[in-house]
DNA sequence: TATTGTTATACTCTATAACTATA
DNA sequence: TATAGTTATAGAGTATAACAATA
């Protein structure tokens, strides 16, 4: 088996839907009202600070209208902000707010204790260079 | 940023839905009839060798019914063959045809020849300890 | 005329419930 | 009574179409 086909095969098994569902859900448990749906729009704003609605949706790859609903549901949960644009009176900005970014981080610091315990034991060097790898090999990958 | 900040990073943007899907396509384009929702069942038949509907779908983490559709949909398109077990009447076995061990292979090979590109110009032994390290990572987080 | 946001609607994917045949 | 397969139905997620307001 080249590299190649074990990245494959482990990409493979990554991608696979029910996998995803459980990464996820292991994300989100210990937020309410956040599910795999809405943690994109959460995690997005916070990468991107503050954003319109249509804006948003490039970043995280959704529709217009699908990023509006999820903001709204957001917002009456307390975890997004909507601003008017001063402006252009047809744009909304939405801002994570202090509770949003918050939400954010425990959902964050989820995901990478859950890495931390999957690479304990990892020899330090070999764990930051596989860090490297990972991030140069997904940019690789993606597009924009 | 640690190591595992860095890979909560690269794995939060791999699983974005529009990404998810993006290498999907790229995977399947090349097979008619086959989608990011019938490749697992392929695939997955394909490691198997041979399964019944309902061993196939924890296999590949889907429920029963859809397996079961997903394998009659494949079998119409001559990939999936549908054998009677001899000592079980209830029981039916599914099998990858010649036409659907082509179609994996194909699918594999476009999914194998996407990361050679994207790691074309690492080092070999760079490369290869970074698959080492993914396949372990992978083992370790996901269930089963 | 084009764009932002939104709502109405329809489509796709998946699961639950219910049925038949066999064990 | 339980299990394999299947079909009917319902729910969730997402996109397209259509609308109002503003540029």
């Amino acid at each position: 088996m080249t590299p190649a086909e074990e990245i494959a095969a482990a990409f493979g098994a990554l991608l696979l839907r029910g996998n995803r569902a459980h990464l996820y859900d292991r994300l989100t448990e210990d937020v309410a009202g956040v599910d795999s749906t809405t943690y994109p729009v959460l995690s997005g704003l916070d990468r991107a600070g503050s954003a319109t609605a249509t804006r948003l949706a490039e970043i995280i790859g959704l529709d217009r209208t699908v990023t509006t609903r999820y903001a709204a549901r957001l917002a009456e949960l307390g975890l997004v902000a909507r601003t008017a644009d001063p402006h252009d009176a047809r744009a909304v900005h939405l801002t994570l707010t202090v509770q949003g970014r918050a939400a954010v981080a425990t959902m964050r610091a989820a995901l990478v204790s859950t890495l931390a315990v999957a690479t304990a034991g990892w020899p330090a060097d070999e764990l930051e260079s596989f860090a490297v790898s990972l991030r140069r090999l997904v940019d690789a990958l993606l597009p924009g």
